[in-house]
DNA sequence: CGGTCTCTTGACGGAGTTCAAAGCTAGTGG
DNA sequence: CCACTAGCTTTGAACTCCGTCAAGAGACCG
């Protein structure tokens, strides 16, 4: 069904073509049109996304009203919020198609038998959760050690393919900075 | 051997006293001064550390020579820089003793024993992971979307602990500020 | 006690925001 | 296939949050 994430999880352990077979029956695979929302801000993230082609983003609304992008998810990343989906409390997120994408998606009482009946995958999971946490981590440094310029050009640097496929304003929304101010950099750059 | 890790894997799954009789060979046990280094930035994180006492904390120093404290670890909670952990690459990091501290270590040979070995471990790691990526996401919400004046109330809120056993300039740290902001910032409080 | 480490205060400067308005671009319907 | 509109990007001026520097006041440890 999904050569895509089979490669994925061969990645980090190894399951064979019939247990993946099995695994692959607990998914349905799902279409979203662009600016579709798949979670929205107060309700319970029941589901686990897993994206084979388009983009989603992760943000929520500030105070002011603006929001803020917290996280992309290209192909073969995973998506949710995890914080909801783990207390089933309501979340404070959106998740949204940024361009028109394919997914697999997982329930969370498929999630569960998943782990509990393929002990593979809870191997995979801790590699990925340990994967994604190292990520935040290193993100978390560059949010506190660079300023909003730096941050920019070290985006650039790290994720060109981002660069091109997110229009400006998502990007100084992922930045944290006002896409006024975006501009200006950028402007900078090319004089 | 440590009570206090065993009641803590059994908060996510089930391990007997034989069985963690055997995890629990492949630790050491450790005691840390105060102010003493477990790793420095250039060397390549070889351990694991689970506190059992006492405080650890995690910092860089910035391009200015400041340090940027980026993760407290009190009782209960894991510690290590995971980046140059899974891709044994130097690390960026100084991993230090805020107060006296008493710790479990694990090398990274031991750790890939004790998942091989053990698959209750996988699942008691890859809850840990998850929930540790959960509480970053939100860390990182905040980070974004807050003022530094909020971010400093909203720690006070959520982590009195630590408020009363860490110092000022290292609250400071962490929250990014400098300590003359944050004292200003408390002044408002009072008046 | 004496010295180092921590916390406070205030004046000044700069990175980044806010607001308002104008120029572009791309999608949509006729 | 063109025209129109809504959404995106750019510009500039005023303003604000927070950092920097410098100096003083406590507080903890030997």
């Amino acid at each position: 069904m999904s050569r895509l994430l089979q490669a994925h999880i061969n990645k980090f352990t190894a399951v064979s073509d019939e247990e993946f077979e099995e695994i692959s029956q607990l998914f349905s695979r799902q279409e979203v049109a662009k600016k579709e929302n798949l979670l929205e801000e107060g309700q319970i993230s029941h589901s686990y996304y897993f994206v084979l082609k388009g983009i989603l983003r992760k943000f929520f609304i500030n105070e002011k009203g603006v929001e803020q992008t917290t996280e992309f998810a290209i192909e073969n990343w995973w998506m949710t919020d995890s914080f909801s989906y783990i207390n089933q409390s309501p979340t404070e997120f959106y998740i949204q198609a940024v361009e028109a994408a394919e997914i697999l998606v997982i329930s969370r009482p498929s999630f569960e038998k998943l782990l509990d009946t393929h002990s593979a995958m809870e191997k995979y999971f801790r590699c990925v959760y340990q994967k994604a946490y190292a990520a935040t981590q290193m993100r978390i440094k560059y949010l506190y050690g660079f300023s909003r310029e730096d941050l920019y050009h070290n985006f650039r640097r790290r994720q060109p393919e981002f660069m091109q496929r997110v229009p400006q304003y998502l990007i100084a929304s992922y930045l944290g900075i006002t896409p006024e101010y975006l501009s200006e950099i950028r402007r900078k750059d090319i004089s």
